[in-house]
RNA sequence: GGGUCGUUAGCUCAGUUGGUCAGAGCGCCUGGUUUACACCCAGGAGGUCGGGGGUUCGAGCCCCUCACGACCCACCA
């Protein structure tokens, strides 16, 4: 970085007209050649910064949302790039989960059939299809092993493909540390943590009633489940009390189907309407079971009939009831979201024949067959009452969640314990410990810890993800034994239950009395995503370059997905290290289409990246996101992306124009482009000292990751010395000017000092144009440049007051209007004028006359001293308008 | 119901500890081919800062309250 001094003796040469086109292809390729952005393994902690990317679903699409947040963070990292951190950025891929199996399916028509056997020589049916009606009827079935293969290569496609739009997007990124999280490497880590997990007693299984999609046939965690409101209706229901009075209790229900699966009726304790039932018994319409009635707070008197029917399971109530009551379990829905064949606790053979009608039925038909039986019987007691009211849904599923009891793996994440000075605890200080970005974030992730009720469900009865790395011995009586769970040794990961053998057993011994099962699970996705800080970082294959990374300065991301992915790793690292994952996280804001929605896939108006990057330019682009502010949601705004496109075009043009004036001496301290000692005339000095601040302010919002606060100060500035500075210091710096050489060294030296700084200030933005020109004229990359700093800046102002450029700049519109006001060009000379203004401003206009009356073509002007605030022009003589040349262009 | 953020010119947004804070860009209007840039330049018009109270010598900025918008959580008998 001391080549700033230095002038290279052979460079491009400047255009004649200066084009963004080709830029991004341009230097990505010798940022790529060079490894300009290559983490050095060489230096300590302290003079690293390391980032923890969000790797994007492999499978998916990227839009317009990526490029907005990875834009960002990009800011933050070549800011700290150029404060001469050694910055570790790696990007991965998050190619693990039910997205990529769903694609997979599509793309070679093909499902995932555990039962068959592996075959090495397998072709699949087609490729690169992506009809979304192939059925799966259509699907050939093929292996565990065949399908990851697949997922395998079609990841490997899908990452390349990503990769380019991240580059022409000129992200910094050093490709050298990518990863996947499905690789070899994501599975022995994903797998050693959780080893480490159930060593510690963090993680344990249970077999309980959980969150069930039907469709996937797997269980939901928390996290990914959502609420969407459904047309559902109240059923009221007569239950027949047994102290021969005949009398019945009406109950109401959105969920009839589940009639007989009813344990129990509740209300509240203090009812009064129910008082002399509880501790009695009713049975049941149509399935004639016999329940008692029973008194718990949850029961809510204002709602419904304010008597509930507890089922196992409808609702989250009705697993609380069935616990703490401690109520039979009486299961009628399946897997695979129909009725079970058997309801054995149904006595009466009417019951058992009306039973029969239902076992097979979707829960669909069951409750529609219900309710014709009840209003048959006259068990449905009035009119149907309809309603709209939340249902849970896994994220990506289309049919209500069910609960289905079975066994399960968790990971303690606070839910649970929630006593004083618990993990619960111990998670919300990590919260509080960690620098938000915005800072409110804070209180989103405070608000999901306090939420959660109950711990982190981390299996799935999936296929393509990581495996659980264990076994379960099978007892002499050939049932699998839970409770001895038998693991790897470390060394071995990763493993495959399915395919690797225990310690100790043989291949033949797989599900055989005395021998082992593997447990057929993987693990959440969110269970290896949520060590992205310890995969990248090289924990579980490279202590040393763990121990220089970790815990990383920086996570961006978006608010979405706090309560997944920031949440989740920062269980793991607390788990694990014992630590923080990072110290700062930067929270990026929607993206949101003209009617302030969110722009999503599902809502179909998603707009592609890479025609917006081939459109404005990727500098443009990226400047749309750098003036947005971080958590803020942003419009999608194309006219943005046209003004940073200006920006970047003018940045091009204004630097070939002020770097045409000739040389300027070197800098002896080879602190700035030029020798600040030649630097004489006021106004040039007065520019300096104005740049400075703009420095310090600049580095004072990148300090605090605002980038988007230092792209605010730093563009008006540009923009003024484009239109006013540069045009007034024209004729000085051609040498047309009575203070001759000496002014026109001056402002030479000042446009190469200004401009310079100004690359630097731009560069983590305007990334491609700042090279471009950093390339005719100086040594090396901007973006590897040192972040220009204020004090060379005011010592080559010496002591020049910095608001002289703006009075001076005053005078100059002041001088323009007379022309537009006279709507004649502003090549017409002024014959005569003068200038009224305060004392102070009128200092500066002597200064600076000679400049000014060149910019205005001034023959006369009179500068007087008045007791007013503006500038005022008065006495004026124009002359007559240049003759207009024929228009002989293009 | 709980929490968070927002409501400033037609549009997109700045306005950092209350005292040139009423701003920028776009759009609009009027001019101008000014050899760096027509992917341009110059000039101009536009707002009782969501409503209502309060604190203060003074409030987009602080407090209360209401309205509207957005998101997260809870609610699913």
């Amino acid at each position: 970085m001391t080549d700033t001094a230095s002038r290279p003796d052979t460079g491009t040469s400047i255009p004649d007209r200066p084009s963004l086109e080709g830029l991004e292809d341009k230097w990505d390729g010798v940022w790529s050649e060079q490894q300009l952005y290559a983490f050095d393994p060489g230096t300590t902690r302290d003079q690293v910064f390391s980032v923890d990317t969000p790797p994007p679903t492999a499978s998916g699409s990227l839009h317009v949302g990526h490029v907005f947040g990875y834009s960002q963070a990009d800011m933050i990292v070549r800011y700290q790039r150029m404060r001469g951190k050694n910055v570790f950025y790696p990007l991965g891929w998050d190619d693990n989960g039910l997205p990529t199996e769903r694609r997979v399916q599509n793309y070679f028509g093909v499902r995932c059939d555990p039962s068959l056997p592996y075959d090495a020589d397998f072709t699949p049916p087609q490729e690169g299809g992506d009809n979304k009606s192939s059925k799966a009827a259509n699907q050939l079935p093929v292996s565990r092993r065949n399908f990851i293969e697949l997922c395998e290569r079609l990841t490997e496609i899908d990452e390349k493909s990503f990769e380019e739009v991240f580059r022409t997007l000129g992200l910094s990124v050093d490709w050298n540390h990518s990863y996947q999280t499905i690789n070899a490497h994501s599975r022995a880590t994903s797998q050693r943590a959780f080893l480490e997990n159930l060593e510690a007693d963090q993680a344990y299984q249970s077999e309980a009633p959980t969150m069930w999609d039907v469709t996937y046939r797997t269980a939901v965690a928390q996290a990914e489940q959502e609420d969407r409101d459904r047309d559902g209706a109240y059923h009221r229901l007569g239950f027949t009390r047994t102290d021969g009075s005949g009398s019945t209790v009406v109950i109401a229900t959105t969920r009839p189907e589940l009639l007989p699966a009813c344990v129990a009726l509740v209300a509240h304790p203090d009812d009064e309407r129910y008082q002399d039932l509880f501790g009695s018994t009713v049975t049941s319409p149509l399935f004639g079971v016999e329940v008692p009635v029973l008194a718990h707070s949850l029961a809510q008197p204002d709602k419904g009939a304010g008597i509930a029917m507890i089922c196992t399971f409808g609702d989250a109530n009705d697993v609380t009831w069935w616990r703490e009551l401690e109520l039979p379990t009486r299961s009628v829905i399946g897997r695979d979201g129909r009725f079970l064949p058997e309801a054995p606790w149904i006595s009466t053979p009417e019951g058992q024949a009306l039973y029969s009608e239902l076992a097979g039925l979707t829960v669909f038909s069951a409750q529609k067959r219900v309710v014709e039986m009840a209003t048959e019987s006259g068990d449905l007691t009035s009119e149907i009452e309809k309603i709209s009211h939340p249902v849970k849904f896994y994220e990506n599923g289309d049919k209500p969640l069910e609960y289905v009891t079975s066994r399960q793996w968790y990971l303690t994440n606070g839910g649970r314990d929630q006593s004083e000075g618990g993990l619960r605890d111990d998670l919300i200080a990590r919260g509080k410990e960690l620098t938000w970005h915005p800072a409110y974030m804070e209180s989103r992730y405070r608000n999901w810890v306090e939420g959660l009720a109950g711990d982190w469900l981390i299996s799935r009865q999936r296929f393509f993800g990581v495996p659980f790395p264990i076994w379960y011995a099978v007892g002499a009586d050939g049932e699998t034994d839970y409770d001895t769970v038998l693991t790897p040794p470390v060394e071995s990961l990763p493993i495959d239950p399915t395919i690797d053998v225990p310690a100790g057993y043989e291949e033949a011994q797989r599900g055989v009395p005395g021998g082992f099962v593997a447990d057929p699970d993987i693990l959440d996705t969110w269970g290896t995503s949520s060590l992205t800080p310890q995969l990248a970082g090289g924990w579980n294959s490279d202590p040393e370059l763990f121990s220089k990374v970790y815990p990383m300065d920086l996570r961006p991301q978006g608010h979405d997905i706090i309560r997944t992915w920031l949440f989740s790793t920062i269980v793991r690292s607390h788990l694990q290290q014992d630590s923080l994952p990072w110290t700062h996280a930067s929270i990026n804001g929607w993206i949101l289409d003209p009617d302030r929605k969110k722009m999503s896939k599902s809502k179909g108006n998603v707009v592609t990246p890479i025609g917006l990057l081939e459109q404005h330019g990727s500098d443009g682009v990226r400047y749309w996101a750098g003036r947005a502010r971080q958590g803020v949601d942003t419009a999608f705004d194309e006219g943005q992306m046209k003004i940073g496109r200006r920006l970047a075009i003018k940045i091009l043009n204004a630097s070939k124009f002020a770097l045409g004036f000739g040389d300027a001496p070197a800098d002896p301290a080879g602190r700035l482009a030029a020798d600040p000692a030649v630097v004489t005339d006021p106004l040039d000095r007065a520019l300096l000292a104005q740049l400075g601040k703009v420095v310090e302010q600049a580095t004072v919002a990148f300090d605090d990751m605002d980038y988007a606060r230092a792209l605010e100060v730093a563009e008006p500035f540009f923009w003024a010395f484009c239109d006013d500075y540069i045009e007034l210091v024209k004729e000085r710096a051609h040498g047309n000017s009575a203070s001759g050489e000496a002014g026109a060294a001056s402002a030479r030296a000042a446009l190469a000092i200004a401009l310079e700084v100004q690359l630097r200030l731009f560069a983590p933005v305007v990334v491609f144009a700042t090279e471009e020109v950093w390339s005719w004229w100086r040594g090396g990359s901007v973006h590897t440049q040192s972040w220009p700093v204020a004090e060379p800046l005011f010592e080559a102002a010496a002591g020049q007051d910095a608001s002289l450029v703006a009075s001076v700049a005053q005078a100059a519109i002041s001088v323009r209007r007379i022309k537009s006001d006279a709507k004649v060009s502003q090549k017409t000379p002024i014959l005569s004028v003068r200038i009224v203004a305060s004392p102070t401003v009128l200092a500066h206009l002597e200064a600076a006359a000679a400049d000014l009356t060149a910019l205005g073509r001034i023959e006369s002007l009179e500068l007087v001293a008045g007791e007013t605030d503006e500038i005022i022009t008065e006495d004026i003589e124009l002359g007559e308008p240049p003759v207009k040349a024929p228009r002989n262009k293009g």
